[in-house]
DNA sequence: GTGCATTCTCGTCAATAAGACGAATATTTT
DNA sequence: AAAATATTCGTCTTATTGACGAGAATGCAC
């Protein structure tokens, strides 16, 4: 009833947290950064942090959150809203609810810290999900709901060449799904599957040989956006 | 910078909505009431409302304002986080960011008005998302983002049978699948298909005969949550 | 009752997609 | 030059889907 006389409007922040994940030395890692200010100063936590100004965006305070504290641009990653958290008690200063963003980014952009961030880590998610370690506020469920969307998201859509550079191999994008998946694919039948989405890769026409054996076509990323049939994991 | 020196927290209203889907009268209804004050009075939105207190739950402030505008329980549908809509300027009055929630809905209890909801309406989304129907706010994004969500969880969800009563035939969920995502599906390939997914519909032995033709077995929900593999739409 | 339309259920066959894996190709390494 | 390695293409088998025939079990018209 928000329009009742003797009504007033509870005091809530609102923040945005990001949850950006990367693969990196053979592991999918997270983007964290450490606290310096209470609660939970010294510990590890996610980027994020308050709206700027009552008429700030969701999407660009994410945006300039993610800068601020880590230096990376929006631009050079997809970001999508992965879902509201809002326990009474998550924060112990305030009520706080935090709309968290789940970004996909490209090893490239140099390993994140450097620049204003000067303690943002990458973090491989198993090390962080392990039942031992702690994280800042909520954070490890931000961080489980973060990886389990990314790896749900790989089955039925492109995304999994956000991972890669602006050119890459199908090896690499394999890769990737191997690392996110945690299983191993079969290297015939995933090149099939591949290839045979219309739209997913365009060939440079260029070929690059990383290591031993048989030179790589280079692709970029086309148009399409979703596998149809998508590619399901074994489990 | 939330913690410099002459920053203020941003007053920021947080809100709930709530996109209720059922399926009644062979098509996908949504639950809408009628606004009774500005701003928008007296046109259709979406029922919600702003946090009682700072220390409400998101998930108890969907529940209540469910209760309170629409007469329903909770614990009578199925209701997840859908998304979060914040754009500066949705609501006149102030900021306004909503965290907004998806139903599922039986068609048993009752056609929702009754009881407190005086003004709650069922209304064919088909009808309130063509382009001259107008709704409050940014409710029309909202319902456009909760009918696609709706239609995909189908495909790789049991939440089909959220639409159905405690007890339901294959063909009624097959009408279920039909009317959400608007295509007709063979009735045979359809009961093979939701057959031979382990867990996702017990049989009660019994059996009833709704208009002419053999009487179809009757099911309860089983524990299954996931199809798979998935059952695709064709488009 | 008897015949007929109706609808649920089971079954068949072909088309498509996925899993397992052989093998040719084109490199680097030794 | 030979061996090792990785990429790519192709084959065979198996699982799943799409199209549809047909029997089973009912309500309804007469």
């Amino acid at each position: 009833m928000p329009d009742d006389e003797g009504w007033t409007l509870p005091e809530v922040a609102v923040a945005v947290d990001l949850a950006v994940l990367t693969v990196h030395d053979g592991a999918l890692q997270i983007m964290l950064v450490k606290r310096g200010i209470p609660p939970y100063e010294g510990m590890l936590a996610l980027p994020g942090g308050f709206l700027a100004s009552t008429e700030e965006d969701l999407d660009v305070a994410a945006a300039r959150e993610l800068q601020e504290e880590t230096g990376l641009h929006a631009k050079d990653l997809h970001l999508e809203q992965l879902r509201t958290y809002g326990t009474p008690g998550r924060d112990p200063r305030r009520r706080v609810i935090t709309v968290c963003y789940l970004g996909f980014s490209p090893n490239l952009p140099e390993p994140a810290a450097g620049g204003d961030a000067s303690e943002a880590v990458l973090m491989p998610v198993d090390k962080v999900l392990r039942p031992r370690a702690t994280v800042a506020f909520d954070h490890k469920k931000i961080i489980t709901d973060a990886v389990e969307r990314a790896r749900s998201k790989l089955e039925y859509t492109t995304l999994a060449a956000a991972f890669c550079g602006p050119e890459f191999t199908v090896t690499d994008l394999r890769e990737v799904y191997e690392i996110v998946w945690g299983e191993t694919l079969d290297p015939r039948n995933f090149h099939r599957k591949i290839m045979s989405v219309p739209g997913f890769l365009v060939p440079t026409g260029e070929r690059v040989s990383r290591q031993a054996g048989r030179p790589a076509a280079v692709f970029r990323r086309g148009p399409a956006t979703i596998l149809h049939p998508a590619m399901l994991r074994s489990s």
